[in-house]
RNA sequence: GGGUGAUUAGCUCAGUUGGCUAGAGCAUCUCGUUUACACCGAGAGGGUCGGGGGUUCGAGUCCCUCAUCACCCACCA
């Protein structure tokens, strides 16, 4: 089949990932005698459509698992879906608002029906998406988090980490954001900037300075700093009466150092039940909490004449109470402030206590290398000592500094979507709780009610690495424990720990870390034993896309129709560095797709001289010279993909096609072609550039009828032999080839000879420079005149007479200058004792070399100026 | 308030333990339609590596400092 001029993606790419995928060579095989390599896509959550920020997370993961495999590996690549409880949760949400319902009309079991079918519609866009980037994962063992397999992991772990006294339950203050009416965990939490009023308020004795006045009705404590001698007649537990919005109240004196003397009036009073901070202050000096605000953001009956009203109709009139009451003393009109918002749906977070559960990261239960550790001295253990390793280095401290500050986890949430907790509740013949935590429903005839909520989204992906790994046909069978599961499932044996986690850094604390403290815990093992941060992808404009501006978006699914998923591959890898953050210009794009177009040409001339031969070998120089490069190239871009490099693995890869392959031996085969060499370099290259470029070497490999098997199920072969110094000869042929065209591009010239002094390299060469460097044609001659080259080893002259060489005498003299100057720079440093006693031996031979070059050059440049200079 | 990273050609960015005569792509300029490719070929110009100081035989690379930008964490009563 003769190809077409131009490479066109959109024609090729989907008839290609059909052919993989019915030629089942992405499936992993945990019998194989093969080495295994794993890796866990990160599930996308089933809200939507992936965004670029997947497409680079897809190409990087793509790329390893395709080397893994060229490599001769059995790789797993598993891919999935995340319920994603809070974001799903929140949308339908949404949705029932727009229809003008409420989840309570319709009940938590038509809720999670609509749900259900949201999220599926969801999951066919994404898995669609995903095949549209071109990723070798295996599809059959695509897993889900809200399965029925996973939450039987998940209600197991929790169970475990129950009995171990690793979960608890208990009041404490949670982030609840009234909106979805459920409590988020502080990592949800997202801090927006706000103009307020600050209001300054008479207190008894004290002016007390708040922003929320209508937290302030139980307030009955005044706290202020140990040290602060304006207060010093104040001794904690003095008591006094004061007038406040509601009458009068008996106020105690508390003191404590976290409050700071400089800010207002260096006294406040607390609101234990809607303050963290105030909290805090009321565990440590054991003090009465009183709700004030209802979880639906309402004021609860203390609030006396203000009862029912929402925060926002209330603030106005409790302030023009106070007004009245003359305890308003100030108010401040531009108060910046932070106010907490949920990321998810931004509704504003009002502190809360709340009867939750939580996950102890302090208590030291979890066994690891034979001791007993904390959650946090586990995911600090295994980073600090290095079975994990985190690239970039660099988020090592983000990393450790999350976990020093890190609070237990609050693990239970009151939406609807999500594993629901695994614990029952009735009353025993007392009257008094009784808890049945397990993984069945308790079968005595008891009165037993589940708990009504669910587990935060990040407790299931936390097992993501191991949960996936478990046969499902196993989880049905319930006399097994979760060791029994993870001993008997022959892909948790065959591929776990995963080799490498590659994911954004965003999700390094939501994810990475929980991944760590969840896996290591119930398996044993570390999660993976590398993890891969890639950044962020920025509008053109540099800014961050968002949703809510849509114009800063670009859809990867546009790009690729319009470019093709290598372009857009390419476009992405092309100067990334692992976790910084990275502009994605068209101009990048396009780019890349005229690379993967120039490969397409490539082939489309090798496609001229027909089916290769078995019998492969070099002969020419140019033969020896692009074999050796080539090897070169293969070496370097699999040692770039070990070490997870890909920019540098595509910037050689680059190079090779574009310069080396299409620009000289390419050239070079049009005066005499080996046309079975040419025809094995061509496939070598299209192995080496697939897991890069899957789609473009695909459908040249099929297009050419090069083997039965895809491309994509090829490894790397070792390829054949090489002389040196036939290769280094054709070195030397192209640097006089670039000489000449330089000089005939400089002075305008056609038509001119070359002429040599007797010369083998060049006579046998010489149809090859001819052509290459577009000169007339080349003589042997005994005596040389013209212009003489100044590059080379032998002895060759541009047949033109000097007089019409001006041009080139200032350019000689321009080199003159330059030599000489490196000339003594080099000498200055080999004339250095301290240099010479001091560098290592090769960097000094390196120097010794490139002295000797500039002064080889500088004779030959230095005699032709003089030539000149005669004339 | 605490912390991290960035600053290299007009633009987007590489530059791995210090050895650099600082690279690439795009853009610019010159020449060229040689049938694989104009999504092309040949050639050229363009940077005191943010400023200042230091360590070193040697600094884009390490240290200090300043400036600007970005991000993260904490949270303001």
């Amino acid at each position: 089949m003769k190809l077409p001029p131009t490479y066109d993606a959109s024609a090729n790419e989907p008839e290609i990932y059909k052919l993989w995928e019915d030629s089942n060579i992405f499936a992993a095989d945990a019998k194989s005698q093969k080495e295994h390599f794993s890796i866990m896509m990160p599930p996308p959550n089933e809200t939507g459509t992936l965004h670029i920020g997947h497409a680079l997370g897809t190409t990087l993961q793509d790329i390893l698992a395709r080397h893994a495999r060229m490599q001769g590996k059995d790789v797993l690549w598993l891919p999935g879906t995340d319920h994603a409880a809070l974001p799903t949760n929140a949308l339908i949400e949404e949705q029932l608002r727009k229809e003008g319902i409420t989840k309570h009309e319709i009940g938590r079991e038509e809720f999670l029906r609509r749900t259900k079918e949201f999220v599926s519609q969801s999951r066919n866009t994404i898995n669609k998406q995903i095949k549209v980037m071109g990723a070798s994962v295996d599809w059959g063992r695509s897993r889900y988090t809200l399965s029925d397999p996973l939450s039987r992991i998940v209600n197991e772990v929790f169970v475990k980490m129950y009995n171990d006294g690793l979960i608890y339950r208990g009041y404490r203050i949670v982030n609840w954001d009234p909106k979805l009416e459920t409590n988020v965990s502080d990592d949800e939490v997202e801090y927006m900037e706000e103009k307020t009023k600050l209001y300054t308020l008479k207190y008894g004795p004290f002016e007390i300075v708040t922003a929320r006045p209508e937290t302030k009705f139980g307030d009955k404590y005044v706290v202020m700093h140990p040290d602060d001698k304006r207060y010093a007649k104040y001794r904690e537990g003095d008591q006094f009466e004061a007038e406040w919005i509601n009458g009068k109240v008996k106020a105690t004196i508390i003191k404590d150092d976290v409050i700071d003397p400089s800010f207002g009036t260096g006294v406040m009073t607390i609101t234990p039940w809607h303050s963290q901070v105030d909290f805090e202050i009321a565990e440590r000096h054991n003090l009465d909490r009183e709700q004030i605000i209802d979880l639906q953001g309402r004021l609860l009956p203390i609030a006396g004449e203000f009862n029912g009203l929402e925060i926002d109709q209330a603030r106005p009139k409790i302030i023009e109470k106070l007004k009245t009451k003359g305890l308003l003393v100030n108010v401040e009109d531009n108060y910046l402030h932070n106010v907490a918002t949920n990321s998810r749906g931004h509704g504003i977070i009002e502190p809360q206590i709340r009867l939750q559960w939580f996950i102890d990261v302090n208590k030291p239960a979890v066994l690891w290398k034979g001791k007993k550790l904390s959650f946090k001295q586990v995911m600090q253990t295994v980073v600090r000592e290095g079975d994990i390793k985190i690239i970039p280095a660099t988020f090592d401290k983000m990393y450790f500094h999350w976990i020093d500050n890190l609070r237990d986890w609050c693990i239970s949430r009151q939406i609807w979507w999500g594993h629901q907790i695994p614990v029952w509740y009735s009353e025993d013949h007392n009257g008094q709780e009784e808890i049945y935590v397990s993984v069945l429903a308790p079968k005595s005839d008891k009165k037993w009610h589940r708990d009504p909520d669910t587990l935060d989204t990040w407790f299931s992906s936390a097992l993501w690495t191991f949960a996936t790994l478990i046969d499902p046909v196993l989880t049905k069978n319930y006399d097994l424990s979760l060791e029994d599961l993870l001993k008997n499932s022959p892909d948790f044996q065959a591929y776990h720990p995963t080799d490498v986690m590659e994911t954004a850094w965003d999700i390094l604390f939501f994810w990475v870390a929980r991944m760590i403290l969840a896996t290591t815990y119930a398996t044993g093992q570390i999660p993976f034993k590398t993890v891969y941060l890639h950044g962020l992808v920025m509008s053109e404009n540099g800014g961050k896309m968002s949703k809510s501006k849509p114009e800063t978006i670009i859809d990867p699914i546009e790009v690729i129709n319009e470019y093709g998923a290598d372009a857009l591959r390419l476009a992405l890898i092309q100067g990334m560095t692992a976790g910084s953050s990275q502009k994605l210009v068209r101009s990048k794009v396009i780019t890349n797709r005229n690379f993967c177009n120039k490969l397409w040409n490539i082939a489309r001339y090798v496609e001229n001289f027909g089916q290769g031969n078995n019998q492969v070998a070099p002969q020419d120089i140019a033969d020896h010279w692009i074999l050796k490069r080539l090897i070169q190239t293969k070496d370097k871009i699999n040692n770039d993909l070990d070490n997870f490099r890909f920019s540098d693995a595509y910037n050689k890869l680059y190079h090779f096609l574009w310069d080396d392959l299409a620009d000289w031996y390419v050239e070079a085969s049009k005066v005499k072609a080996n046309k079975d060499l040419l025809i094995y370099i061509l496939k070598n290259t299209l192995i080496i550039a697939h897991p890069l470029a899957p789609y473009v070497t695909e459908a040249i490999w099929q297009n050419l009828n090069y083997d039965d098997r895809p491309l994509a199920a090829q490894s790397y072969i070792r390829l054949i032999d090489h002389d040196e110094v036939m290769a280094n000869n054709f070195s030397l042929v192209k640097d006089l080839v670039s000489e000449t065209r330089r000089i005939l591009h400089l002075l305008n010239e056609k038509d001119i000879s070359l002429i040599y002094l007797k010369d083998e390299l060049i006579y046998k060469n010489q149809t090859l420079i001819k052509k290459l460097s577009g000169v007339k044609d080349l003589k042997e001659v005994s005596v040389g005149s013209g212009l003489k080259l100044t590059g080379l080893t032998s002895s060759v002259w541009l047949a033109i007479s000097p007089e019409k060489a001006e041009d080139y005498l200032k350019k000689l003299k321009q080199r003159k200058e330059q030599h000489l100057s490196h000339i003594s720079r080099l000498e200055n440093r080999l004339n250095n004792k301290s240099y010479l006693n001091q560098a290592p031996i090769e960097v000094i031979n390196e120097t010794k070399k490139q002295l000797d070059d500039f002064k080889k050059q500088l004779i030959e440049i230095s005699r032709e100026i003089k030539a000149f200079e005669a004339i």
